[in-house]
DNA sequence: TTGAAAGCGCTACCAA
DNA sequence: TTGGTAGCGCTTTCAA
């Protein structure tokens, strides 16, 4: 069976007894038509079906009206706000948003030619772990690029990130004066760098305060994983008093299992998340966690893309947007 | 600033000493070419960072290798978990995902127009509620089309989902054979069709029982609006001994706000959910509820979108399957 | 094994 | 206000 093929321009010429290229005037809503014309353009096209086929149509503009969303390994449910927000952000500024979406960085390579091929007019990543390889990729690409909440520095790419280590300093910060003295903090290799960097500051401003940081390493990102790494700890009898989770559904993990051992939060030991996701304020939970301003984040994405659309140039710098801490009761 | 147009094969063609065509041979990997020459074309082809024209491709062979994935009004988790499978179920047979997303109904029509414009080879429709008129335009398209987990009637679309009226009936039996003698069914607008069908099981079947059910509706769909509904129930001081929620989101706000009034669950109150999203198993809530298949119905999906791609007829009629009851803590 | 040429559906230019 | 025509980058005949 064949694939019958839609309407096209010439059809529509040859019913409304016009030329081609009037039908095409038509549609792009240019001006200097007379409103007959117009009427009858329309009308039978609307009769047999037509619609403008965006391919050709891109083809000859050398701009798809396409912006790839990449998002790699995101496991995380706050980004699945993210990707519903930016989706539809990108469908506001009349643009589809080409979706890819791969497991692990090992796709990435692959994916990145995927993209080129559709000639997209921008590119979203979203979080994404990137090899060095695949920045000196990124690097060579003239479209417009801006890479969402991953710290990189590459040529050419903007990047628009939450300041992970001012935030593990505010983080260290509170629980000390809280009276928290052993603290653990516990990341992620599913995110690395981020929880790399939100490590480094929670560790060295605990350090300025005289207190040594038990680091916790999980990798798969989940409730259960958080869960699981707690009972090891408790387990292992070391001390503690105190958990600054890299992500919030570690610390909602956390808090079960806490509370599985009969240890009272935040009594006995205080918990920071991070990222404020929904469940994160239920009376359940109510915990302390970090707010990334996401939406000013995304304001800045694109802003970013639509000056580069716009075909002007704009500084791809790094823009760091500081977290909020919001004190709930686990701390 | 002018957007400088990415290398074509014409370019490698003349880099390479061959034609065109030639160029175009190695890259769509036909055979009947020279290993000499092929080695030549992807070396240069490299050298220069040509990528073949995805548009340039889809416009002659008059096929995107796009499918649309339009989610309309999508609030509830367990889409996000879909979206994300759906999306790397498309990538894995090869094609891309152009994903639609609109907050309401009305939006619809707009993005069927944009969906038809790219030409896309099939397209996914998640959870939509559907307008007459706009199931009138999907009748008429030729592209292959799925509807996943919303019962639709319209000729040539295939309808994959779950038997909520089943599941409503089993919800009533569970309660009822647990004791409870005093429902209320709470469903929401936000997925209209299928709240209804729940409805329509729980109640006919506690009406076989001789119980009467009591109906609340709640429009938005989130936590909060399951908790703002149980307060107004509780103040209404109307007489009650179990609620079955269209949605776990509502379930879980409500045994919170249950829980503020010091109506123990299920002792009091017997809670059934729905969509078994990852909270429900949480050990604060251990919500008894729905799990639907959605695996099994995803590989229905794409068998049906897989064989309709390879232009093979299937019969676009409505499958329904079953939900387990996955009973936990909260009846 | 390769090249030349037609043409996919559209936009945009030049004439009329 | 309209029509004719070239050409976007590719695939695919038909010849060589």
């Amino acid at each position: 069976m064949k694939k019958q093929s839609p309407p096209t321009s010439k059809q529509v010429a040859e019913i409304a007894k016009v030329s081609q290229s009037t039908v095409s005037r038509v549609f792009s809503g240019m001006d200097g038509i007379s409103e007959a014309t117009k009427k009858r353009v329309f009308s039978t096209a609307e009769k047999i079906g037509y619609r403008p086929n965006a391919i050709a149509r891109s083809l000859i503009l050398n701009r798809s009206n396409l912006i790839a969303m990449v998002a790699l390994g995101v496991q995380n449910p706050y980004y699945n706000v993210v990707i519903n927000e930016v989706a539809s952000r990108i469908q506001k500024m009349n643009r589809e948003p080409l979706f890819f979406i791969a497991e692990k960085e090992k796709g990435v390579d692959q994916i990145l030619g995927q993209v080129m091929q559709y000639r997209v007019d921008g590119i979203i990543v979203l979080s994404a772990e990137m090899s060095p390889a695949m920045a000196a990729e990124f690097e060579k690409i003239k479209t417009p690029m801006v890479i969402f909440n991953k710290l990189t520095h590459i040529a050419n790419v903007k990047t628009i990130c939450s300041d992970n280590e001012k935030a593990g300093r505010d983080a260290a910060d509170h629980l000390f004066s809280r009276g928290y003295r052993e603290p653990v903090f516990v990341g992620s290799s599913t995110f690395h760098i981020t929880s790399l960097t939100r490590e480094k500051g929670f560790v060295s401003r605990f350090e300025e305060l005289g207190c040594k940081v038990q680091i916790l390493q999980q990798i798969p990102y989940s409730y259960q994983a958080g869960k699981v790494i707690i009972e090891e700890l408790i387990k292992s009898q070391t001390h503690f008093d105190s958990i600054f989770c890299a992500a919030d559904l570690f610390a909602l993990g956390a808090i079960d299992q806490l509370r599985n051992s009969s240890i009272r939060v935040p009594e006995d030991v205080g918990i920071i998340g991070f990222d404020n996701i929904e469940f994160a304020s239920w009376p359940s939970y109510q915990l302390t966690t970090f707010s990334q301003q996401t939406e000013t984040m995304l304001d800045a994405c694109f802003a970013y893309l639509d000056t580069k659309l716009e075909g002007h140039e704009n500084g791809s710098d790094i823009q760091l947007f500081p977290c909020e801490l919001i004190h709930r009761k686990t701390t």
